[in-house]
DNA sequence: GGACGGTGACTCCCA
DNA sequence: GTCACCGTCC
C-alpha cells in the first residue's frame, strides 16, 4: 500500500531552525505560567489537566512545535492523537503556523482511527488466526454495512430478527470491541448476552470480517492492541519509533484506547495527555472518566498541570459552571478564573410550554438584532447559538424562526457521507476498485433497479459459495451459465461488464480518475435513476453526487480516495452565513459563542430520564457534566430556561424545572420573569389562552407544578432578596378545586393499584404504578392514594 | 416493482 | 405526533 513508506520519518525541521533553540524561542511568547510549564515538561508522564477556554489546544501544538525545535524529536517520532478529524486538522493548523512553515511530515498526527489504520496495514498478517487472516488493502465498513452483514448473520441462525435486532446487536458488540474483548477472550457472562446468541454471532461476525478482508471501527483498535500483545517484537518496534506521545481529550478514551496507549507509552514514559474530567460527555459511547482520574496511579511520578486561567467567559458565567459541577463527585478538581470584566449573570427564565419557550427565545435574538442590548455591543446571528440536549427539541426552534424569517442553520444531522446517494456510490468506487467487495456488490447490483431481486441474488450467492469465489464473479458465472431469466440476465451481463472495463481503467494510471468516477455514474445508469426521480430532495442528491466528484480530484486515485472516505470524511458545516446556530449540547462541546441559550432544563428532558435511569449517579454526574460544557460554550450572555410543558410522543406533558436550576450559583443568576404569567404582559397572556383552550384542568395543574417547585421558589426568593430590577411580585396562582390531580401526587386504581402521577393531558392521566408499570388511565378511574401528602 | 399501511422508536453519535 | 423501516398487496 501507498502507506508503507517511512520517508516522512526524516523530512525534520531543517537544522538552522533546529538551533534557533538555543536562543529564546518567540513560539513561547505569550503562554501564560501554566501553560509554559505544560509546554516544557517534555520528558515523563505528564497531565494536562485543561479546564474549558484554557488554551489547551495551544498548549499543546506549542509543545510539540517545542519537541521539534529542540530536536527531541523529528516529526515522525511523535505520536498524537486526537478523536476528531477536525481536532487533528486544526492542530496541524496551528502548529503550521507556529512553526512559520508548513510542517512536511508529523505523519502520526491523527485520529486514533487513522493511526490504528496504518500500524494495521503494516501487520495485517498478523491479524486473524490460521484459517484467515487480513491482507493489507483490507476494507473498512462503516455502521450501515455493519448492520446489514449482522442482519445476514441474524437470519442465517434462522432467527426473528424482530427480537433480535441487528442494530442492537450491533451495539453490544461495539461495546465488546470498545472495551477490547474479543470473542476470545470474551467473559462467559457477557456471551449469554442477546438471549444467549451474542457470542456466537459475535464470532460469527469477526469470522465473516475476515473472509470479507474487512474490519470495522471497532476493530481498528481492537486489533491493534491484541496485535501489540501478542507480538511484543512488534510492539517494540512502535514504541521506539515513537518517543513522545501526546493525546488530546483523554477523558473521552475507552478502555481500548487506554490500552492502546499504555502499551505504546510503556517504555519511554513520555506521554503527555490532555484532557478535562469535568467534560467527560461520551460516557455512553464507552468513554471511561476513569482513565483520566486514574492517570496518577497508572503512570507513578506523572506531572499533573493545571490550566486554569479562562479566556473564553466572563467571570459570572464562570462561576455559575463552577458552582453547578462542584455537586459532582470524584473530581480532579480545578479553580477556573479570568482577568475578564465581571459581566452579566447567567439568566434563567421559566415559560408555560416549549412553545413559548422557542417564541421568546427567537424575540430576544431579534432585540440583539435590533441592537436593543446595548451592554452588549451588536450581535451577529453567528454568535448565537441555541443548545439543546435532544435533537427533537430543535424542531420547536426551526418552526418559530422559519415563521418569523429568522436564519438558522442546524448542525448535525446525517453526515455527507451517510446519505444513500453518496453510500451507493462510494459502493459503485468499491466494487470498481476491489471486484471482490461483496457488499457493495449487494447495494448497488439492483440500484437502479436491474431486476435482480431477492431471488436473483441468492442463486448468486449460492453460486458464489460453490465456486469459492465472490459475488461478481459468481455473477459472471451466472451470466455465462444463463443461470437467470431473460431481462435479469441482459441487465446482469451489462452491470458485470462495466465493472470489468471501469476495473480496468482504474487501473490505467494515465487516465483521469475523476472522468472514470463520473463515467461509472452515467454509464451505470445511476445518475439517470436521479434524474428521473421526481421527489423534491432528488436535486438535492445530484448536488451532493457532483460535490462527491469534486472532492475526487484532492485524490490521485479512486482507492486514495475510498481510504480517506471511510475514515475522513467530515459533516460538510462549511457555511459561514449570518445563521443561528442550533445545535445538541454534544456537537457544541469545544466551540464557543458570545451568546448563547441553553432551553429546556427540565428534569427527565435535562438531565435525561435514561441516562438516570440506565446508569443512575453515573448518570446523572455525566448529565451535569454536560450542563457545565452547555454553560462554558457562552463567552458573554449565558440564557437558561425551562417548560412547564412539553409535548412528548405527542401527547403534552407537565414537567418540573431541572434540579441543576437549583445548583447553579443564586448570586451569578439573574431570575428573569417570564411574561405572561407574572405581573400581566398581555401579549403572551393571549397566547396563553389560546393554548389553554380545551385542557384547562392540564393547563392548571402544570402550573401550579411548575411555579410550586422547591427550586422555582427558591429562585424566585433569591430574586427578592436581591432586589432585581426584573423582578416582578409573582401572581400566585393556586390549583383549583377542580385540579385535582399534580404530576408527583400518588394515586390510587382500581385495578391497577397504586403509581404516581407522570404526567397530566386533559382527563387523561400518565401513571407509574407500582406494579402494573406505566399506563394512561381516565383522572375519573383513580382517587387520591390514602397516604398522599401533598408535597 | 411500487404504493400503501402497520409498527416501533424517540438522549447524545466520534471514527 | 412523526419518521423510518418493513411487509403486504396488487
Amino acid at each position: 500500500m501507498q502507506l508503507l513508506d517511512d520517508s516522512d520519518d526524516f523530512e525534520g525541521v531543517p537544522l538552522s531552525r533546529r538551533a534557533m533553540a538555543a536562543r529564546p524561542a518567540p513560539y513561547l511568547d505569550g503562554l501564560n505560567p501554566a501553560q509554559r510549564a505544560a509546554v516544557e515538561a517534555l520528558d515523563g508522564p505528564v497531565l494536562m489537566l485543561a479546564g474549558a477556554g484554557t488554551g489547551k489546544t495551544r498548549a499543546l501544538t506549542t509543545r510539540i512545535a517545542h519537541l521539534l525545535m529542540l530536536g527531541k524529536a523529528r516529526p515522525g517520532q511523535i505520536l498524537a492523537v486526537t478523536f476528531t478529524n477536525k481536532a487533528a486538522r486544526e492542530m496541524k493548523l496551528r502548529i503550521a503556523r507556529l512553526l512559520g512553515e508548513t510542517v512536511e511530515g508529523m505523519p502520526w498526527l491523527g485520529t486514533f482511527h487513522s493511526i490504528s489504520v496504518k500500524i494495521l496495514r503494516r501487520h495485517a498478517e498478523l491479524i486473524g488466526h490460521d484459517a484467515f487472516h487480513l491482507k493489507p488493502s483490507f476494507i473498512i465498513l462503516d455502521t450501515d454495512d455493519q448492520i446489514r452483514l449482522m442482519k445476514q448473520l441474524i437470519l442465517a441462525e434462522n432467527l426473528d430478527e424482530k427480537r433480535w435486532p441487528a442494530r442492537q446487536l450491533a451495539h453490544l458488540i461495539d461495546g465488546w470491541k470498545n472495551r477490547c474483548l474479543s470473542p476470545g477472550n470474551l467473559p462467559r457472562g457477557e456471551a449469554a448476552a442477546f438471549d444467549g446468541w451474542g457470542g456466537r454471532l459475535y464470532a460469527a461476525y469477526q469470522d465473516r470480517l475476515l473472509t470479507l478482508n474487512a474490519v470495522d471501527f471497532g476493530d481498528l483498535l481492537m486489533h491493534c492492541v491484541l496485535l501489540f500483545q501478542a507480538h511484543p517484537d512488534v510492539l517494540r518496534q512502535w514504541q521506539e519509533r515513537f518517543r513522545y506521545i501526546l493525546v488530546d481529550e483523554y477523558q473521552d478514551t475507552n478502555v481500548a484506547q487506554y490500552m492502546w496507549l499504555r502499551l505504546l507509552a510503556q517504555g519511554h514514559r513520555n506521554i503527555c495527555c490532555v484532557g478535562d474530567d469535568d467534560q467527560s460527555i461520551y460516557g455512553w459511547r464507552g468513554a471511561e472518566v476513569g482513565n483520566i482520574l486514574r492517570f496518577e496511579k497508572d503512570f507513578p511520578g506523572a506531572q499533573v498541570i493545571r490550566l486554569e486561567q479562562n479566556y473564553r467567559s466572563t467571570p459570572q458565567i464562570l462561576a455559575a459552571a463552577s458552582g453547578l459541577i462542584a455537586a459532582n463527585q470524584g473530581r480532579l478538581g480545578k479553580t477556573l478564573w479570568t482577568e475578564a470584566e465581571p459581566g452579566e449573570r447567567v439568566r434563567l427564565i421559566g415559560h408555560w410550554d416549549s412553545e413559548a419557550e422557542a417564541r421568546w427565545i427567537g424575540d430576544e435574538i431579534e432585540a440583539f438584532q435590533g441592537g436593543h442590548r446595548a451592554a452588549l455591543g451588536p450581535v451577529g446571528l453567528d454568535q448565537i447559538a441555541i443548545l439543546v440536549r435532544a435533537s427533537h427539541q430543535m424542531r420547536a426552534f426551526e418552526d418559530r424562526f422559519m415563521t418569523i424569517g429568522l436564519p438558522y442553520r442546524v448542525i448535525g444531522g446525517p453526515r455527507f457521507y451517510e446519505r444513500a446517494e453518496i453510500r451507493d456510490a462510494m459502493a459503485y468506487f468499491r466494487l470498481v476498485v476491489s471486484p471482490a467487495d461483496d457488499l457493495a456488490f449487494e447495494r448497488i447490483v439492483n440500484t437502479p433497479k436491474r431486476g435482480i431481486g431477492d431471488k436473483a441474488l441468492q442463486t448468486l450467492q449460492g453460486l458464489a459459495r460453490q465456486h469459492g469465489v465472490g459475488l461478481l464473479e459468481a455473477a459472471r458465472i451466472a451470466v455465462e451459465e444463463r443461470q437467470l431469466g431473460g431481462r435479469s440476465l441482459a441487465n446482469l451481463r451489462d452491470f458485470v461488464a462495466g465493472i470489468g472495463r471501469w476495473h480496468a481503467d482504474a487501473l490505467d494510471s494515465r487516465a483521469s480518475h475523476v472522468e472514470l468516477a463520473e463515467r461509472i455514474l452515467d454509464d451505470s445508469g445511476y445518475t439517470a435513476m436521479w434524474q428521473a426521480e421526481k421527489s423534491p430532495d432528488a436535486p438535492g442528491r445530484l448536488e451532493n453526487l457532483k460535490e462527491l466528484v469534486k472532492a475526487l480530484e484532492e485524490f490521485d486515485n479512486l482507492q486514495g480516495f475510498l481510504e480517506h472516505v471511510a475514515l475522513v470524511m467530515d459533516r460538510d458545516d462549511s457555511e459561514a452565513a449570518e445563521q443561528v446556530s442550533i445545535m445538541t449540547l454534544h456537537g457544541a462541546k469545544g466551540l464557543e459563542f458570545p451568546v448563547v441559550f441553553l432551553p429546556g432544563w427540565e428534569d427527565g428532558l435535562f438531565p435525561n430520564q435514561r441516562a438516570m435511569d440506565e446508569s443512575g449517579t453515573k448518570g446523572l454526574e455525566e448529565e451535569r457534566r454536560l450542563a457545565y460544557v452547555g454553560i462554558t460554550r457562552a463567552e458573554r450572555l449565558a440564557t437558561i430556561s425551562f417548560a412547564g410543558n412539553r409535548r412528548l410522543y405527542g401527547q403534552w406533558q407537565s414537567s418540573m424545572p431541572s434540579r441543576f436550576i437549583d445548583e447553579l450559583p443564586a448570586e451569578h443568576v439573574e431570575v428573569l420573569t417570564p411574561p405572561g404569567l407574572y405581573g400581566g404582559g398581555y401579549g403572551a397572556a393571549m397566547a396563553f389562552a389560546g393554548a389553554n383552550a380545551g385542557t384547562e384542568m392540564h393547563d392548571r395543574a402544570a402550573r401550579a407544578d411548575v411555579y410550586n417547585s422547591p427550586g422555582w421558589k427558591r429562585m424566585q426568593a433569591r430574586a427578592t432578596e436581591r432586589k432585581s430590577p426584573v423582578h416582578r411580585t409573582p401572581v400566585t396562582i393556586d390549583a383549583e378545586p377542580a385540579a385535582r390531580f399534580n404530576v408527583g401526587d400518588r394515586v390510587n386504581h382500581a385495578k391497577f393499584g397504586e403509581g404516581q402521577i407522570m404526567g397530566i393531558a386533559e382527563d387523561t392521566l400518565t401513571v407509574q404504578f407500582d406494579s402494573a408499570g406505566f399506563k394512561t388511565v381516565k383522572a375519573g378511574y383513580v382517587h387520591p392514594a390514602a397516604d398522599d401528602v401533598p408535597f
